[in-house]
DNA sequence: GTACTTAGAGTCACGATGACACGAAGGAGG
DNA sequence: CCTCCTTCGTGTCATCGTGACTCTAAGTAC
């Protein structure tokens, strides 16, 4: 029962995958409503790697756990260090451990996945070695950042649809429209907008701020914050199903 | 940008949370069909601490991570080295790494989560140091093991209600009932047999194994197995909702 | 045989949701 | 000012999933 165990001299790492919405393409104070809101992707920031291993690719950001702090702790300052953002939801994702995945010295790393406002990203770090890339279309990264990436991807896909983390991506108040473009970027599908008016509307999620947003082409639209969520209560939870197709009769 | 942090000296232990439906009153190899299925509870098994901290106090099985073993590795060896158990279902539950949580040194525990069959149970070691709680009624553990256990407890419940890992459970053929107890025992609610049967038999999750259960004194069940997952596919999803009456109306 | 229990099939009502129609409310351009 | 266009927001309808319930089938116990 007792044989003995060399214990693992292991490192512990935390990295984030950090999501936000492509930003329009015109970057100004009011949105750009002349953009096809579908287009837009989901993007994610990487940091090149200056040392070995693995020089020269693209990695999560993230860093050394420091001694005095706790792991979210230390997801949030080196997501801030190296990438400059201030994430609005912050969650652990997963712990990788396999003993060969760092080529030197055995490394843990305790990933996290954060969700920013694309607002934020325009305040980032200006850095050559920092670079926002299309999460559905990444290049080869560093050690198995890439299985990451796609485990955070489906982790992202799987709440969004019975959680309100969409607001994460939005300002404080927000129109059903961008809502509800929020969840076509994510879920990669079209929404009727009538369909999902009345089921978030139906949760008591959202309250209206009773404006509405001017300067658009067309009829305003009002304006919605998330409702606190201890008024939200039970009622605050709606499913948007990821791909409601694939469960039809085959 | 970059401060000076001093890197934390950090242990990596796993430690696995295992569950298990509370085995049948009389203990034979054809289950007893005399007992209130609802009745029974969830077992988990806890290991008393010989050494402080924590000395005396009940925890979670686990162990530090050996050199050359993943973290899954290390969570099925430590629990097999304590409990006698071996795991049919094994999952990464979550990272704890709190600075405090651990008096002495730091400790950052990587914990998994396990389903067991109640037959394992009987095998495993016979040791006044290893005892079989319920996990509804638990005396207060070493650590944050209370808060790890009811964190389990939820991505247990929830998970059930979405996935297939109630046969994990169970043996290779079963019945409906068989099924459904497990359901019932896992959510601590009781669910409409026809129902049950409706929704299963639908998901295509399921295959019957063309024989029946002999011996009851009632009509023979018919045995099923489950089906082969690439088989299931897209339509081995079924949900049975952890407490529909939350969601009615106010 | 009769009584009793569980297995398994069937029925009904209601709520959630996808598809779609239509009036409402603004700006753009004549 | 008037017309046209777009999006906002409301409403309707059909379908499907699911909870509640009934009824027959098939065995044992007496």
């Amino acid at each position: 029962m007792s044989r003995t165990i060399e214990l693992a001299e292991a490192r512990l790492a935390v990295s984030t995958v950090i999501f936000a919405r492509e930003p329009g393409v015109a970057h100004g104070e009011q949105p750009v409503h002349a953009e096809q809101p579908a287009d837009r992707s989901l993007w994610i920031p990487l940091v090149r790697r200056l040392r070995e291993p693995g020089e020269g690719r693209w990695a999560l950001p993230g860093g050394w756990l420091g001694a005095a702090e706790s792991l979210e702790g230390a997801a949030a300052r080196t997501l801030e260090e190296t990438t400059g953002v201030t994430p609005r939801y912050l969650e652990q994702l997963y712990t990788f451990g396999t003993p060969d995945r760092s080529p030197d010295e055995r490394v843990v790393s305790v990933v996290y996945w954060a969700l920013v406002r694309p607002e934020e990203t325009s305040g980032a770090i200006e850095d050559p070695n920092v670079r926002w890339f299309d999460a559905d279309d990444l290049p080869e990264l560093a050690f198995d950042h890439n299985e990451i990436v796609a485990y955070a991807l489906g982790r992202l896909r799987t709440k969004l649809g019975y959680s309100q983390i969409a607001h994460a991506f939005l300002e404080d108040s927000f129109t059903l429209a961008e809502l509800r473009e929020v969840y076509e970027t994510v879920l990669r599908r079209p929404l009727d907008p009538a369909n999902f008016r009345r089921t978030v509307e139906a949760s008591g999620a959202l309250v209206e701020t009773g404006e509405v947003r001017t300067g658009t082409p067309h009829r305003p639209p009002k304006l919605y914050r998330a409702a606190d969520p201890a008024e939200a209560g039970i009622q605050g939870a709606f499913r948007i199903p990821i791909a409601p197709h694939l469960r039809r009769h085959p």
